[in-house]
DNA sequence: ATTGACAGCCAAAACGTTTTGGACTATAAT
DNA sequence: ATTATAGTCCAAAACGTTTTGGCTGTCAAT
């Protein structure tokens, strides 16, 4: 079916060894000899079997990037547009990119070990790390090249690409701070996401620096996304005293939010202000536009991945940890 | 490095074949022996080189995704949810997803054909077909499995998912009719997708239908994105007698749309209707929430791989096209 | 005439599997 | 005592590459 190098041997006479090396461009065939196989592996339209050239070489050329999904509804525009980030780069250094979805849970481990051994990866993108993530222990143990997008509790002493949240949540707090915002309510991711225990503590750091206390109903979980947002933000202003301002620990819940004010009526950024982190897109287009913390998705994923492949390669990395500092992004979802 | 078949060999005493034989569940080898096998792997921690098993096996369980990314700044909450349900049902099956990202046009080719003769996947998944689609030709004639998201114009001889975005559109603009608008415009997404072409196609109908004509200015392009949607309503609304309602070709732009709207001052739903097609997530936490039509992403992508799976394992295809019936999903957007 | 250097070529091993086509032993049937 | 049968096992080939460690012939220098 396919054509081989065996293929091209026969049809010019010369031994397999020669072929794979004219190929390769070694000097220890002529130059009539080179041009004639490579005239012969076009007309054929030879391509390489790259698993036999993997299995030979013991390299993949490939990243592992594991999607975290919940459940099925799963759009979170972050992703794509991270997985963008990361094809460009994996791209342009001749890499593919290997996708599996999996939650995290017990299975989640084995689907790294399995990649790895099996031969399916060079190295991974985490992403998405929780304060303890085995999934970074596992990789440091095993010695596999991996990058994260993310910090963890604990010892950092792997490469990893993260923005300040705690910084880009402080300075949009002291934003809300200055305009007299005093009620002040935060709905947080998860506390297991690192980002969120970030975040979390800009917020917690400008309200005690203001001396402005947050009672406990005034903090709310949500789960990242729209729906979750907009039913915490439902929680919150049916509390006896609501608050008058809200942030979101992302855009997405901060939209949410933005939506549960809009039904009871009330205007965002007049009655209530809200605000958000990530600056997706949408943020740009809501109604009103949405204060938040800018965070360069696209590039981080390039990043990472530049990161990454320099790791494997052994090449040196100028610096293997690196701290985006926040830029917020003042719109008029937390009034004019 | 990684335990091989040959470690287990040597450990336990017999020969590699017996214990490939063993531990896949062959009956030519006792149980003893199949036990101990079985025990020495596991405690060996082996994993089988899956590079070496396809290569002789000459299947790859791989399934072969390419993004068509737009330049940088790529977030369509589309792919995230397409992906993770390619994701759910490849994992099911035990397939890997491969995913590249490549702009549509002259190399693309190169990428798909790279793919399938370097033996990195088994079949592909398609998306965003255009009315020409070169991808669709070349993979024909190839005879590598493929199923598309989508139908292109010419013969309809491969397999496909697609919902019928003519009657979607249908029912969207005759509702819109049945409200009174007669000043209706359409911003359109590049009539080189068949699903733009599909959908305006609808739109036309419901009109002539109710002779009611649609001037050639009202009658824009964008680029799916909300900020497209934005300029392209922006154009609209400064026509000498703008529309009263305005349909997008897509969510993301009806949303740019609503915020063009906004800006101006005026109310979406009473001043003016807006309405879109996909019914992502955040279309129902918008101010207000948008009229459009429902596409299950999700179970779309589902659906695909499973078909794809089916051929590649030349099991029998129940139905090899489908086309769903669209649902429409009124809310706030185009008035109470 | 020998030696050395060099250009051009190639057989065979290796990567880690699966599969083919037996071989061997013990027991049962003739 | 021979032949079948079944139960275990395995050597070798194959998948398509790359790399190792040669070999052969030519030419120039000794």
């Amino acid at each position: 079916m396919a054509v081989t190098i065996k293929d091209i041997a026969k049809k010019t006479g010369k031994s397999i060894t020669t072929v794979s090396r004219a190929l390769h461009g070694y000097n220890d065939v002529s130059p009539e000899t080179r041009e004639m196989v490579e005239r012969v592996a076009k007309e054929m339209g030879y391509t390489p079997n790259l698993l036999a050239q993997r299995l030979q070489k013991q390299r993949t050329d490939t990243i592992g990037f594991i999607l975290p999904t919940f459940g099925p509804r799963f759009s979170d525009p972050f992703f794509s547009e991270f997985l963008a980030g990361i094809g460009s780069s994996a791209t342009k250094y001749g890499y593919d990119i290997l996708v599996s979805t999996q939650p995290p849970g017990e299975k989640e481990l084995e689907v790294y070990r399995k990649k790895v051994t099996g031969r399916q990866v060079d190295g991974f993108v985490l992403v998405r790390t929780r304060c303890q993530d085995p999934r970074i222990n596992f990789l440091r143990e095993s010695g596999v090249p991996f990058v994260a997008f993310g910090r963890t509790e604990g010892e950092l002493d792997y490469p990893f690409v993260d923005e300040d949240g705690a910084d880009g949540m402080f300075q949009l707090t002291k934003h809300l701070l200055e305009r007299g915002h005093r009620r002040i309510a935060y709905i947080t991711p998860p506390m297991a996401l690192m980002f969120a225990r970030d975040r979390w503590q800009g917020v917690k750091r400008a309200l005690d620096e203001a001396g402005v206390s947050l009672p406990d109903a005034y903090l709310v979980t949500g789960e990242l996304t729209q729906r979750s947002g907009r039913e915490a933000a439902r929680r919150l202003l049916s509390l006896p005293t609501p608050p008058t301002a809200i942030i979101a620990g992302n855009d997405l819940m901060a939209l949410g939010a933005m939506s549960a004010i809009q039904e009871r009526g009330l205007v965002v950024g007049e009655d209530i202000a809200v605000a958000g982190f990530d600056d997706i897109p949408m943020s740009e287009a809501s109604h009103p536009p949405l204060t938040t913390v800018h965070q360069p998705i696209y590039e981080i994923g390039q990043m990472l991945t530049e990161m990454l492949i320099k790791i494997i390669r052994n090449q040196p990395l100028e610096s293997q940890q690196i701290l985006l500092r926040p830029q917020l992004i003042i719109r008029q979802s937390c009034g004019e």
